[in-house]
DNA sequence: AAAATTGCTGACCAAACGGTCAATATTTTA
DNA sequence: TAAAATATTGACCGTTTGGTCAGCAATTTT
């Protein structure tokens, strides 16, 4: 709370009088991260192209990655610690956002628009792989020989998870930069 | 410390009699796990089939997570805070063992057993997929509507995994479980 | 069996932590 | 502009934290 009150130029007394203790501030900041969450596979529905509308979501996630990766890693805090503070935004809100995006999927799978997967293994999937690159974004610039993770890295791990993921949902990917 | 030495049945300082700080516990934790970490992917070879491969690799991984999400935790824990004390480990040890496999992956493509992805980004989206199992557990058993990460959970999670990442590759699936 | 090394423990400590409170300054309302 | 409500702050507090140390017990070496 020091550190918090220094970094905000703020004796700490007062940070204590906008937020009552400490777990309040973090959960401030928590709920602030979600609500950006997933916005670019909100408006997804039965007639969207599901290439467009899954590499929309994916780039999404990644760009958000890159931009703010400490939002990414606070929120995997809190999943590893077992969610203490959001189990019931598990149980409440992100449950019936996927369970309505899975809906969507489920409809282009019987529509044979795209291969018969689990709708919602494929979201956990996505949020997987892209959150893992602002979460274990030493490693991946490691990995990749990579000093930054610059709009280059940025380009080329979205075409990549593009393609890939499009491939992996029998979408054969057309013209699309390798 | 008081904590880990309760749980021990030892007084605390017996506990920093065998290890000096409570940091270098830490370290020796997390040297015990990395140990342990990539087996089933460590033995591939040119001549391997990588359909047989990847399978197995994502199948371990995948039973790791299971059988120790608290190890993959404690990993996923360093990283998010930039891995102070991993840095050596992930420019060394990991990074080589990473561009061999990706050797090994390079000349299947070459070969034409695969589709060309970046071997690198590929070995890292194994990881995520099947790390995320045990990091976000919560989340993906709220997703699921499970209640444990049981055998079942696993198999249907494994056999999504395994159909998904060599669709990706470009494997198609022949005689397996959908 | 004496000496030396290694292992174990209760009592203790300084620092860091989250948090409080009375007093003061600022802004809003009547 | 006086009163009421809201913000801000320095000084302070109890608890928890990682860590130490002198002394004792057990084991190994000579």
């Amino acid at each position: 709370m020091q550190r918090v009150a220094d970094r905000a130029g703020l004796p700490k007394p007062n940070i204590h009088y906008h937020f009552k203790s400490k777990q309040q501030l973090y959960l401030a900041v928590l709920e602030r991260i979600i609500e950006s969450w997933n916005l670019a596979f909100d408006q997804v529905s039965e007639t969207s192209d599901p290439a467009e509308a899954l590499e929309a979501f994916i780039r999404q996630k990644l760009k958000q990655a890159q931009q703010d990766p400490t939002a990414s890693r606070l929120f995997a805090n809190e999943m590893i610690q077992g969610a203490p503070n959001l189990k019931h935004y598990l149980n409440t809100s992100m449950r019936s956002w996927v369970q309505d995006r899975a809906l969507v999927i489920k409809q282009w799978i019987r529509a044979g628009k795209i291969r018969d997967v689990d709708p919602e293994r494929l979201i956990f999937l996505i949020w997987s792989a892209t959150q893992h690159y602002a979460d274990f974004q030493v490693q991946a610039l490691c990995l990749l020989n990579r000093a930054e993770f610059d709009d280059n890295v940025l380009t080329e791990t979205a075409d990549f998870l593009v393609t890939f993921i499009l491939q992996g949902c029998g979408l054969a990917t057309r013209d699309r930069p390798s």
